[in-house]
DNA sequence: CTCCGAGTTGACTGGTGATTCAAAGACGGG
DNA sequence: CCCGTCTTTGAATCACCAGTCAACTCGGAG
């Protein structure tokens, strides 16, 4: 009674949430048609509302589901490393739109803003954003406690106020980078989010900023 | 030739970029309706088409009048007072989305959010958003500028540096705020915001948190 | 080989909303 | 009072798009 899949291994589910995510990057949330998803998957329009009750709902679905691949992606990429310092370092270079090629971010910070925007009239998102939110907090509290534990970093102030504080930080000048802001470039941000943190966690900064 | 104006003293202009603002915070840049600004006018629809050449070019001069607007009023708020340091914590207050009553902000917040999608795409409001936004930064600079001047603050970092790392702070966490984040209320956001600039500029806070 | 149902298509419906336009005020100057 | 111009109206136009639906495909079960 396995449904049926096609050529490749895919879930047209995910395909639908994948195309509809790229969609939404390229045309924004407001301006994204079924049509566009559905040409996209190289698909006709009306399977799209046969996988989905209604395009608000896959919109919606589209977003979280992105944004919970990045997460994903990223705490992968972070438990490869074993210094806490090396796992902050990281992972602020992953929030830095557009600094590492591969992992441009781009895309995810676009989709965030638009998250936000339609979180402040869609209740479901709403309580959908905020866990995502506390969630990447979170990865920060917890490399702080990480060190901590391992003394790579000295005790100091509560670790999820100090997630508070970068993650607000990481988020503010994220925006500002995305927006190709000609002040604030990602070495730029880099470099800020590396001293900020290293104040709030009470380390030195090498000399010779590691790239 | 002076044109006629109508029983107020406003102008049609104004009065109908001020029901843009108003309509773009209730129900979000996307949702709103040329009907729905002519009805905060109580005139016709057509009307709003024959002072603003297509509804895009009324929404983005909405967004960044309304701006500039609330900016205007926060600089002349923070020109009455004479320490570097009071107007500092004015400036956070104000920055705090549902912290004082009359000066909510949260509207603003609102508008800024759909600055942010829009200029993701629309290169003439990208300029804007970037003007805007280093007006912002500068204020916070000026501030630190100004206490160094009178000796309210001691010398160390530069002070642009000082207000882009806390300009971006206040964004994001006034974005958690104006989400209603449980974890991030307006006080708190207050409170974050008054020790990451006393760290940054250097000064202690006293134990007893200024309201 | 035939039947069945999930998967898929694309034409169609309905509603919506920006924009246009001709006609109707309003008002100051002559 | 009459005229011309600036305002204002509301109906008409026009395009667009979400969502519906009847028909078609196709692979597997019997």
């Amino acid at each position: 009674m396995a449904r049926a899949r096609q050529k490749n291994g895919k879930d047209r589910h995910q395909e639908i949430l994948e195309a509809a995510a790229r969609v939404i990057t390229e045309r924004g949330l407001a301006d994204t048609r079924i049509q566009d998803i559905a040409e996209q998957c190289s698909v006709s329009p009306g399977l799209i509302l046969y996988y989905f009750e209604s395009k608000d709902r896959l919109l919606v679905e589209a977003l979280t589901y992105s944004n919970d691949r990045y997460y994903l992606a990223q705490a992968r990429d972070l438990r490869r490393l074993d210094s806490a310092r090396d796992q902050l370092w990281r992972l602020i270079d992953l929030s830095v739109p557009g600094l590492l090629p591969d992992f441009e971010r781009l895309e995810e910070w676009a989709l965030w803003i638009e998250i936000w925007v339609r979180a402040l009239r869609d209740p479901a998102l709403a309580k959908e954003r905020e866990v995502l939110d506390r969630r990447w907090r979170q990865s920060i509290a917890d490399i702080v406690r990480l060190g901590r534990t391992t003394s790579e970093f000295a005790e100091g102030e509560d670790a999820d106020e100090i997630g508070m504080k970068l993650g607000a930080l990481i988020d503010g000048l994220a925006v500002q980078v995305l927006m190709n802001d000609t002040q604030v470039g990602p070495v730029h941000m880099q470099r800020m989010c590396q001293e900020v943190a290293a104040s709030l966690i009470g380390f030195e900064l090498e000399p010779a900023t590691s790239a």
